[in-house]
DNA sequence: CGACTTCTTGAGGAGACTCAAGGGTGGTGG
DNA sequence: CCACCACCCTTGAGTCTCCTCAAGAAGTCG
């Protein structure tokens, strides 16, 4: 196991001999998946989670209208698919926004993580609940600000994840996504996606060709989007110690 | 502790010995909050969860415009100041929408959960996935629908929430909410939530009095709001046991 | 009884949606 | 190598939902 996935978990403390021992089991063969394909199927009752490795997923749910709703980014390091292990059929689709490799998790290596590596476990769960938090900025993002905002606000979101696994990255980055799947992921149409963007451009915030975006001024944009950086609690001094 | 508060663990599985052993332990003297009191401030860096006991409370977020965001309703059985333990600072407030008694719980608790009770630990963490996917409906919801839809999903989620700890209640529900906390709660203006109520009351969908709720025409509104109900996987066979 | 909050109703305006059509770009196959 | 096709980006015009501002009615609490 590299050390970029596991950047998400390490940002809450130091992770034992153990802990990557029972990491490396995950390990397995990473699957590769085209823009667009699935990894889970909303309604599906086939338990599974998967460690993203490479690429820009989403969870995605299907509209009245025949558009999709994209609910929530995952990137590299991320566990998808805890969510739907609550419920007995999946409340979401994963789907791939870029070409991505991920590997297939079983079950029963939560099992070993819980009853075995109660460190690990507790960060794991504490990465849900960031993921908690996440979901209640994307709910402010799309119940109080404008389109243009939203944007701008999921751009900073991406910028900052982008920085946590490459802390030197720049204001440039690889944006593997079409307007249309902007529109879905803030909440609008592809066309209203297309008039926000443009008019990021033409204010001088963003430089966005094809798949390159860079941010041009990063103050502005936090300003327009009332972005609030979410620091996380490193080292909480609560965690269990394994066993 | 009385039996209804642990309704939404013992969703996932039957809870032993043990587990009642060390939930006793979180059950000290319940706290009192009138509505409009805070059990958590925005941006506070005390670390403290709550477990509610009676009454509803919300998750609360300032906004630009002087009014407050509702991001997620809270009741009697919920553990809450959870998503905020990942973070060096609250993501949001907590705060009373009802008279409420909510017992403070020592993070300390958690570290002995996960290091001994590994089979609560996960059916913790279970939950915080239910709340995972109640979020992303909420995200659905506020994007993708109108007004009076939003406002009969709320009706209809916080029916089946009724439901879930007392199988024997009706159709009918204390609702202890004014209609300017129904507006945070959709993300709307008050006049606008005043308005679909009364569209929900013209249209012989729901009769709502004072704080008296009755959904008198159930299947016509789930098929309003496009509610989905969201099943719990009970008995997950990859829960760990106890030692 | 008076002050306050909540609920209700009206009118005008802004942002976002729908429908529609044209232009650019990359990929495929003849 | 070129023609064609599919997808994405772009732009325009009209409509509708929801917001803002405003003010009055009803209910609540001291």
């Amino acid at each position: 196991m590299q050390a970029t996935p596991v950047a998400r978990l390490t940002a809450f403390g130091n992770l034992d001999e153990d802990d990557y021992k029972v990491l490396a089991k995950m390990g397995g063969t990473g699957r590769k998946f085209a823009p667009n394909e699935f990894l889970q199927r909303e309604g599906s009752d086939f338990r599974r989670i998967w460690l993203l490795m490479t690429g820009f997923t989403a969870s995605s749910v299907n509209r009245a209208n025949g558009r999709r709703r994209l609910l929530r980014i995952h990137l590299s390091g991320d566990l998808v698919g805890l969510p739907s292990l609550a419920l007995i059929t999946a409340a979401s689709s994963i789907v791939a926004l870029s070409p991505v490799v991920a590997i297939p998790i079983k079950i029963s290596v939560l099992t070993e993580v819980f009853e075995s590596y109660p460190r690990l476990a507790a960060m794991i769960f504490l990465v849900s609940q960031e993921e908690r938090v996440a979901l209640m900025d994307r709910l402010i993002s799309v119940g109080g600000l404008s389109i243009v905002e939203r944007v701008a606000n999921l751009l900073l979101h991406i910028h900052a994840r982008i920085l946590c696994s490459d802390p030197l990255a720049g204001e440039a980055f690889y944006l593997p996504l079409t307007q249309g799947d902007v529109a879905d992921l803030v909440g609008c149409t592809p066309v209203h996606a297309n008039r926000a963007i443009q008019h990021l451009r033409s204010t001088g915030l963003v430089s966005w060709n094809r798949q390159d975006v860079e941010l041009l001024d990063r103050p502005a944009l936090v300003k327009l989007a009332g972005y609030i950086p979410r620091i996380v609690e490193r080292d909480s001094s609560w965690l269990p110690v394994n066993r």
